[in-house]
DNA sequence: CTGTTAGCGCCTTCAG
DNA sequence: CTGAAGGCGCTAACAG
């Protein structure tokens, strides 16, 4: 036997056509009971259980399942907890709408490879870093709708992104209530160049990943309205894990020895500088305040607990996978940030 | 404009043959490049980009792409650790056969939804709870490649499956060995009715669930053997969650107020039984030794760290995907499973 | 109810 | 190198 039998050769076998076979199988209440039993019959004894479903993708048009391109590969993925926040978003929407979910890896090149190009979706989740991002334009070519996430790609995709400027803003602007005048800033990666250290206003303008822009340009707007020169606070550039925000904390802290507050980009670059200060004999927030970014859930759990700007990711995931689904829904929102003030801030320590 | 441009549309346009207009797309430099200009010029006029891989599909009949199907539905499987470990094995594997991975929610039961009847994969991992399971049945019929984790499918299946019942039989000797002689089990579920609470023997008897049966059988083999009456050990099932959990783990210390030693059959379980006991007063492990499952990173990094049966979930993974390309490999698995000792366990207090 | 027909979009022969 | 033709498996539309 060569070939797979189909519904064609079950049709021949048992004497009727191949709508009829076909409708036996797709909406069984338009056959007769008898050829239905007959059919089904011939197609038990020829090993045929159901229609395949790559025939019916062509004729249909739909697979019934959208594409999330993630950033790096997908084991990776995998082992990231925000990308799993964000799922539980996307997923909870596709379980309601019966719809699958595919993996697509942002790094093959092949075409060969499952990726943007070839995945057999109805639509796209791009997460991306930078406006102008390579996957944003591979999205784009297959013309199927796509949303892209933490970046606005254009009129014909839709967006969600959160208030990174506003969320970056209330921080400063809690320390600036609670009387801080010297501050310093450990900033997120700016460019994909794996710079780290201190970076000048130069090296500040050459930013491309937006949510260190939006956040830099929330904390500049803050401290600037409140008469603060902010081309003279110190900003770090640090990589977002322990180690790297070990290594920045340090750096920030021999920079600007007198500053009373450090604004962090994330948690984990707070909790990194809460760690390093303490190790240094400084108090926080006694002699340091810090205020963190993003509301990890170990942000509520350090010592002292972090002050902290708290996005919902889940929410992201909801809202993107939304607009995939539903055409005529908000093309592009702007998801609220909120600040959670807990002990890593406190009024500016009196100056001697 | 009523349809989509397409292939045929850009060879008409462009005055050549369809033939000659695909290879201008997959096969280049067959093509004569002038001729390949012109017909790239008018694909882009037309605004084609590049052949549909709906088309592709049915002609070349491979997706590129496996299908994991999930218990429960998809926003569940994202907050499973357990899912998550098992998934960055299966996705290293795809990641380097440049395979995408497609998620199937084992819930649908209409075939309009995207479901193992339907979904464009080339094979499909299932993980499943009980021997009959109906997923078994459904990724039968579609005649695809399928390998079963966590139980044996039969002979047309691969599986992989991991030593539970000897892996629980080690947790038990475990505390045996600390002189523990009151015991306390908290277990998963047992089958899909959504019962919790303490478990009698008949109850018990009614395990569809393979692990939890396996890690029930070990657990009775090691204290049968030392004597002790299992059916006079409490144990209480749970839903695997922290909240779950913590219920299970307040009707199991209210049942077995003396019981100095919790045999808990995930991490999940057992670290939300070391939290209700420390709410309750009691000192892990200075009153109350636990041993969990599984392994999951958390269970290092807990208070105290957790003492656990450890598999390896990624491997299971690795081994799974790669049975689904590898016709040829091994079509049945058991994977080794090991004690880790950490400090939720400590002898036995003295009975006073 | 049932049969016929005509594609869905593409790729791959096989001739020229 | 290029063109013509057939078919991958299925279903919707339209006649009987």
């Amino acid at each position: 036997m060569k070939r797979r039998t189909r519904l064609a050769d079950v049709a021949e076998a048992a004497g009727v056509s191949q709508g009829t076979a076909s409708n036996v199988f797709a909406k069984p209440d338009l056959v007769r009971p008898e050829v239905r039993e007959r059919v089904e019959e011939v197609a038990r004894s020829l090993g045929y259980h159901g229609p395949d479903p790559k025939g019916r993708l062509l004729r249909a048009g739909r697979v019934n399942a959208i594409g999330v391109v993630v950033m790096g590969d997908l084991s990776y993925f995998f082992s990231d907890p925000f990308s799993r926040a964000f799922m539980m978003g996307v997923a909870e929407v596709c379980d309601a709408r019966g719809a699958g979910i595919a993996l697509v890896s942002a790094v093959s090149r092949d075409s060969a490879n499952w990726g943007i190009d070839s995945a057999l979706v109805d639509g796209f989740i791009v997460q991306c870093q930078e406006d102008s991002d390579r996957l944003i334009e591979l999205a784009r070519r297959r013309r199927l709708p796509f949303v892209t996430v933490d970046v606005e790609a254009g009129a014909d995709a839709g967006s969600v992104v959160s208030d990174d400027r506003g969320g970056a803003r209330q921080a400063a602007e809690h320390l600036l209530a609670l009387g801080h005048r010297r501050f310093a800033v450990l900033s997120l990666e700016m460019t994909s160049d794996g710079r780290t250290g201190l970076a000048d206003r130069a090296r500040r303008a050459t930013t491309r990943y937006t949510a260190t822009r939006d956040r830099l340009a929330g904390y500049e707007e803050a401290l600037t309205a409140a008469g603060i020169d902010f081309d003279a606070v110190p900003v770090v550039e640090a990589e977002n894990n322990a180690e790297g925000g070990a290594v920045g904390a340090a750096t920030l802290i021999e920079a600007a020895p007198r500053a009373t507050a450090v604004l962090a980009m994330s948690d984990v670059l707070a909790l990194a500088t809460i760690g390093e200060a303490q190790r240094r004999g400084l108090a926080v927030p006694g002699d340091l305040s810090v205020v963190g970014y993003d509301d990890i859930p170990e942000a509520a759990r350090s010592d002292p607990p972090l002050t902290t700007v708290a996005q919902s990711v889940i929410e992201k995931g909801r809202r993107a996978a939304r607009m995939i689904f539903d055409p005529a829904a908000s093309r592009h929102e702007t998801l609220p940030v909120s600040l959670v003030v807990r002990r890593s801030t406190a009024p500016a320590p009196q100056p001697r």
